[in-house]
DNA sequence: TTAGTTCTTGAATGAGCGTTCAAGATACTC
DNA sequence: GAGTATCTTGAACGCTCATTCAAGAACTAA
C-alpha cells in the first residue's frame, strides 16, 4: 500500500488558476504538468483526462466560492449589510490583476455551453444553487424588515446574478475603473428600491 | 487580371458562424474551410492566417450590428419606444436556438482578452462606441423630455451595457425562458425612473 | 531483509493542428 | 489564340496536442 503524494487541493487551485487564465482549449497537458506539479500519468491517474481535471477544478472552486459566501453572511450581521459587503468584494475581484478577476463558472460555460451537454449543466446547477442562496438572503431581510419591496426575492436574486455577470464582462474592458464599483452601487440601490 | 470569386461577406458571415458555435480555439481550420466553401490557400491568401479571419469576421460582425441598432433608431419614432423595441430585439435573441443568442464580440473577448491584447483592444473598442450610441439616445430622450432623470446619459449607457451582458450569460443557463424576459423589462424600467 | 503492491516518471505514440507552396485552372490583354 | 498574370487547389510539412504504458522508485507488511 501506498498513498499518492500530491495535496489535491493545491493540485486542484493551480489547475483553476491555469484554466482562468488561458481558457480549457489553451491549457495544454503541458501547461497543466508544470501548474500542478504532477506528470501527465499521475493526472491521468487521478483524474482519467484532461477533462476531468477540469471538472473536479470546477468542483473545488463550487466549494470555495461557497466557502466564501458563507463567511460573508453570518449570522451577527444584518443581511442588507452583508450583501453589500459581498457586492463589494466581488467589486474588488473585478478591479485585481490577477486570475480572480473573472469567474471560473462563468467562463468556461461560455467556453464549453455549446461542446459539452454535461459540464453545461453542472455548471448550470451550481449557478442555479448560488442564486438560490440569494434569494434566501433577500427572503431574510424581507422578513426582517430590513428590506421593503414588492418584488419577489426570487426575482430579486436573478437581478443581482445578473448584474454580476454584467459587472464581470464589463471589467474585461475597463480594468481598475471606478466604473465598475459605481454600476454596483447602482445595481443594489435598484435591488433595495421601493 | 482576374478577381477573387469568392463573396466576402458570405464568407465572414460563414466564419463568424462558426467561431459563435466553437469559440476560435476549437473552430480548426478544416472546419473553416468547410464553413465558408474556401480552401486553406484561399483563406490564407485573403485573411492572412487563422487569426486574420477572427478579426474580418470581427469587423463584419461589428458592421452588421450597427446596421441593425440603426434600423432600431430611425428618427420617426420617439427614442424610449426604439430603446425599448432594441432591448426586446436582443431577448429574443438571447430565446432563439440559433448562433445569434451569443454575441461574437463578448464571446471573443472572454475567450481571447488574456492571450491576445490588440483582439482585446479592437472588441473593446467596438463595445465602447456602441455604449456610446447608446448614450446619445439617452440623452435624446432627456432633451426631448420623454425620459426624466438624474442621472448620467453616460451612466445610464454603461448600466444598460451592463444588463445586456448579464442577460446574455444569463440565457446561457436559461434557454428559452420567460425569465430573461422580466429581467430586461426590470432592467428597462430601472433605466427609465425617477 | 525481502516480497509485494502501488505510485511515479517521462519518453513514445498517433492524431490533428495551422500553415505552405508548387502545380493546375481560369480570365484578361493584345 | 497565344501569352501572361492571378487565383484556386489540396497534398505535404513540421509541430503540438492529449494520451499511454512499461520501467523505476517508494512504501508496507511480514
Amino acid at each position: 500500500m501506498r498513498n499518492a503524494e500530491f495535496d489535491r487541493e493545491q493540485v486542484l487551485r493551480s489547475a483553476m488558476a491555469a484554466f482562468l487564465h488561458k481558457g480549457y482549449a489553451k491549457t495544454s497537458m503541458q501547461v497543466l504538468t508544470k501548474a500542478t506539479g504532477l506528470h501527465p500519468g499521475s493526472i491521468y491517474c487521478a483524474f482519467e483526462n484532461k477533462r476531468g481535471l477540469l471538472i473536479a477544478s470546477l468542483e473545488q472552486y463550487k466549494q470555495d466560492r461557497n466557502h466564501e459566501f458563507q463567511q460573508f453572511f453570518t449570522e451577527d450581521r444584518a443581511v442588507l449589510r452583508s450583501l453589500k459587503a459581498y457586492i463589494d468584494n466581488i467589486v474588488a475581484q473585478c478591479n485585481s490583476c490577477d486570475t480572480a478577476k473573472a469567474c471560473l463558472l462563468t467562463k468556461s460555460l461560455n467556453e464549453l455551453a455549446e461542446q459539452d451537454e454535461e459540464i453545461k449543466s453542472f455548471i448550470s446547477e451550481v449557478l442555479e444553487q448560488w442564486q438560490q442562496a440569494l434569494a434566501e438572503k433577500f427572503e431574510q431581510a424581507k422578513l426582517s424588515g430590513e428590506l421593503t419591496t414588492l418584488k419577489d426575492s426570487q426575482h430579486l436574486a436573478r437581478y443581482l446574478v445578473m448584474g454580476i455577470y454584467g459587472l464581470r464582462t464589463f471589467a474585461h474592458t475597463h480594468p481598475q475603473s471606478e466604473v465598475i464599483k459605481q454600476l454596483a452601487d447602482q445595481l443594489y440601490q435598484d435591488l433595495c428600491r421601493e
